[in-house]
DNA sequence: TGTACATCAGTGAACGCGCGTTCACTGATGTAC
DNA sequence: TGTACATCAGTGAACGCGCGTTCACTGATGTAC
């Protein structure tokens, strides 16, 4: 159980070593194609063990179990989008373009690997419970978003609330905020945060949508639809 | 066991043709059950006919596969929340408020059934496409929220578009928004339709992440938070 | 430097599980005459 | 009216499948002296 760090400073990998990490990398690789094909269910270690050559046992010399695995495989796909919308918050153009960006970044990767989007934002995966090493990576798209909008606030370019926006907020509501505007270390008011989260969890609900097929006969293909939404948010969440 | 029951007068129905919808009953209240505690993996023939007594092949008189069964369970939901939602929009109260309710109504429902809302708007089912026969049930609460939209706008009470809102759209997403159009069968703005379209994918975005643990550390318990975003999408689609 | 021992990766068999679905059957219910 | 036949619901066994995980094992790689 213990990992053994040899003591050598200058420590060449050795053909063991350099093995295990390759053969790692090939599980992971079977794991993903497994889930693109075939889903979260689909996804086995028998299966994995088969298309990487190896007799399913074997695996266990690499991942604890199949929980394991899929842990792994939901770290790997938060950080993929989230690296994602990172690269789309970067780019150039207004802070309502590039928010664009980033809601695009984000239907484009779930375009991408429907299975990965779905095991991040569908249904929870049955008798499986995301560990705690999970929930860092998970919280990279929505701070890359807020993380946007603060910084437009912080520059004075975010529009003054409107009618309805500027209602008082229950103390409860208030101090789970505070939690937010922790993570960030600034001053930023509710109502600003409040509309990120807006922001945030329409443009979810809108792919979440198109994946999963609610959209069907209607917004088929939706990219028109989304390109409006995507640029509605923006609007209403003041940048321009 | 069987009591003789005396000849039917008129034509009543049967022994068999009682006990047939009698045992239909507890298959599918079954299902719901293995559904609500499994998930829609969990649900499996077998378990049902074990939880009902039967041996599992005697449910195949009933239905004729796994698929089918699932299927007769999305129906069956999409039609709870499409009555839950229809039920609130009928409510006392503002447009607005009855708006909040209706929400409220979708998310206390998804509360309660997380695994059949999961089932319905989580990720798909692998191997399994739903056939049409769940469209028309699915579309109930959509259309009981653009319902109460296009109700305020016939009656001249919905607020006028915002900067952002009058933008120019695509042929292709006038086209689709046609379809919407003729469902309704009335004449109404595109742009009164995409703020529908706007509050209804924002509410359904925020009850997903909720129920599917996107709000853990965060927004626990969410109740404010949804109370506030709620009543933040009323007024944003214009309706007081 | 070579040698002896420790560690590790991968094998193959096995356990026990639950699943969907088919099939020939028995006995009860319904129907035609 | 009773009787003969048809229909139907439910049984129990079986087929074939894939899964997660464990375990004793072999042979290769690494390490200490």
């Amino acid at each position: 159980m213990t990992e053994h760090t040899p003591p050598t400073e200058t420590h060449e990998p050795g053909v063991r070593e350099r093995n295990r990490a390759e053969v790692m990398a090939q599980i992971m690789a079977a794991g993903r194609r497994e889930l693109a094909e075939h889903g979260a269910d689909g996804l086995s270690l028998r299966a994995v063990a088969r298309e990487i050559g190896m007799v399913s046992s074997a695996v266990y010399r690499y991942v604890a179990s199949r929980d394991e695995l899929l842990t792994l495989l939901i770290i790997e796909s938060y950080d993929a989008v989230g690296l994602a919308v990172e690269r789309a918050a970067e780019g150039e153009g207004t802070a309502a373009e590039r928010f664009v960006a980033m809601a695009a970044a984000i239907r484009g990767w779930g375009r991408e690997h429907p299975h990965e989007f779905a095991l991040l934002h569908g249904s929870p995966v049955p008798g499986y419970r995301a560990p705690d090493d999970t929930i860092a990576p998970g919280t990279r798209v929505p701070a890359a978003m807020m993380g946007l909008l603060i910084e437009e606030y912080a520059a004075g370019r975010v529009s003054p609330p409107l009618a309805g926006e500027d209602a008082p907020i229950s103390a409860a509501l208030s101090a789970q905020l505070d939690i937010v505007r922790a993570f960030f270390g600034t001053e930023v008011p509710d109502a600003v945060l409040l509309r990120g989260i807006a922001a945030w969890t329409q443009v979810y609900g809108l792919i979440s949508f198109e994946l999963f097929g609610q959209f069907r006969n209607t917004f088929e293909p939706a990219d028109d639809l989304m390109d409006h939404q995507f640029a509605l948010a923006a609007a209403r969440v003041g940048i321009a």
